[in-house]
DNA sequence: ATCTTCTAGTTAATCGATTAACTAAAGTAT
DNA sequence: ATACTTTAGTTAATCGATTAACTAGAAGAT
């Protein structure tokens, strides 16, 4: 009897099905012409013995895993993680697996993941992550010639595609848009500069001020992190320091969920008060109260259009080797800004 | 001029130091005694040519990929990707890597990643999924002794570890911070009875009704997806059928946002029209108005706890084969239940 | 009838690691 | 001095697939 435990290989189906290795490989995947006699016998056999092909075998006879790694600081973002699922389901399409890292923006575990993926010998990576915008640690992926594509935060002079929302002009629009409800004093919560996420939609929010000619503000420029926690603190400095501020834009969904967290502990009123333009279109956007006007971006179409480049790139059918792609954020009007 | 392009293998790195491979194997895994001299040596050479194992050979050969999948069925749940970042978190730190597939609660689609995760050749899996509780797909992970642990949703009639929230107790809790409101029309907005977590709240919600005497009304029970749509469709149902309810216990995060907007829409008074407990503690509960009380499950530890059990079952350390852990939620009460 | 081409397969090397079995030299006990 | 252990390394088989190179027989051309 054959063992039960193991795997059946190939080999086994080849003996059962009296062929050669050779011609079970070439019935499974189709590389050469074998008779239907032949055939039958070996789907037969396949099917006795529940054969299933080792892929790990496979992977290293042609040299090429089928695995795409991810590398993402924070899976439990609201964003983000619509963005992998944008990715695995166009992956998962085309024949390829993700292997997920989540690196809390902690620049060790991402060295350590980075190593862990050229073990592995991924065929290519998807990042969206960096902590420190300290990029050095990538050059063995460079060196190793891995393909990668950049999502969303991008470091600046890097031999890689890259695919991201047009930030500047979604933080454009939404600084537009305040000072077209009449608002001159207009601040901004924004995220760590050094990102490309931060800095953008700092430099979309500083030429929408420029262009109307409203002067800009260092005091009303206040930076801290991506999360909830220092949205919270960065609205609550603004208050209790009676900072001269009619409005605010706040640059990405956790910000905002602190600033609103706030914002309703003390009681002000929003948009009298304080007007409020946020970026990212969170699920609660139109349940709070008043509904947040914000910038939504198109998370998983971003997912899906990093996943075709990077197989693209793997594949060969793309020579590109600096090509940004700018998807457009969209402008959702809610109530927080006054409207 | 060695070959850039090609990653140096453990043969390079060996002709290059001077020894066997056997040797180079033992000092990379400390598997053996080597001098110190000859250590240096092979350090130097993996040095010299930036050598990184090919982890898929070694897979090959000690028939192990180090790989736990993981089958969901969204990521971009709330919920969901705090368990996935516990799994991925705890798992990257005993050296696994985490293979995400995510279902859509598709059926075909599953059985297509049960068959990927095959070839693969994963070490185990962590199942927190199933739109339909048919479960025949999974009969072939049996037969080919795949550890598998359930999360959350579980079958009942299977050789696997389960780790999942007390959903009657959390269920319980609710309903009866309800009634000791003072409330005896309690209605449930439930996800699909035949999930466990669907039918372990439904379950939950009667027990309590039950052991306060107040009469079990079949027309307030209503059942639909764990989603958003789902949850304000159900919603407005209720009120445009004008059905006699003065409280409502929902039963999960989605469909309280669901609920949520059909009732700001409305303009409808929470708690005085309408009082609400939800399943679930989403990070918006406590920005919206009134706040919403919630049962909150330890997702991250849920996933912790999931990540470590699937690799004791690995690795030979956990013998128990219908083990089921349950993890106790949280009331966490604010003011959309009357308090 | 002879030579060439085509068809349908087989044989065996290969991918890059691990590891059981072996060996030569040095150390140790009697 | 002899026999036994220990030490520090090597040799070669192995994991399970793919694939280039080969082969025997049938078909077709002249």
């Amino acid at each position: 009897m054959v063992n039960n435990l193991k795997n059946p290989t190939l080999k086994e189906v080849a003996s059962l099905a009296q062929v050669s290795t050779a011609t079970v490989s070439n019935v499974i995947n189709n590389t050469k012409h074998v008779s239907e006699s032949v055939k039958k016998q070996v789907f037969n056999a396949m099917e006795a013995l529940n054969y299933k092909p080792n892929e790990i075998a496979k992977s290293l006879r042609v040299q090429q895993s089928r695995l795409i790694g991810i590398l993402i600081s924070d899976i439990s973002n609201d964003f983000i993680s619509k963005v992998v699922k944008g990715i695995e389901n166009t992956l998962s399409e085309i024949g390829y697996n993700v292997l997920l890292c989540s690196t809390d923006s902690d620049f060790e575990k991402e060295k350590e993941y980075l190593n862990v993926f050229m073990g592995k010998r991924i065929d290519g990576l998807i990042i969206s992550s960096s902590g420190t915008g300290d990029y050095e640690h990538y050059e063995d992926l460079i060196k190793a010639k891995v393909p990668v594509v950049f999502l969303n935060r991008c470091p600046d002079h890097f031999p890689s595609n890259m695919v991201m929302t047009n930030n500047i002009k979604g933080a454009y629009s939404a600084t537009e848009h305040l000072i077209k409800h009449g608002h001159k004093k207009i601040g901004i919560i924004t995220g760590p500069l050094h990102f490309s996420t931060g800095r953008d939609r700092f430099i979309g929010y500083q030429r929408a001020l420029d262009d109307y000619g409203i002067p800009f503000r260092k005091e009303i420029v206040l930076e801290g992190c991506f999360n909830i926690e220092s949205g919270y603190e960065l609205t609550k400095k603004l208050f209790e320091e009676n900072i001269d501020v009619e409005a605010l834009f706040i640059s990405n969904n956790s910000m905002s969920l602190g600033a609103y967290k706030y914002i309703k502990e003390q009681g002000i009123k929003i948009p009298e008060e304080i007007a409020i333009y946020g970026y990212d279109d969170p699920e609660w956007a139109d349940i709070v109260d008043p509904p947040l006007s914000g910038i939504k971006q198109p998370a998983y179409q971003l997912g899906i259009y990093a996943a075709k480049k990077i197989v693209d790139t793997v594949q060969g059918n793309c020579t590109e080797t600096r090509g940004i792609k700018y998807l457009d954020p969209e402008m959702v009007v809610r109530k927080s800004c006054g409207c």
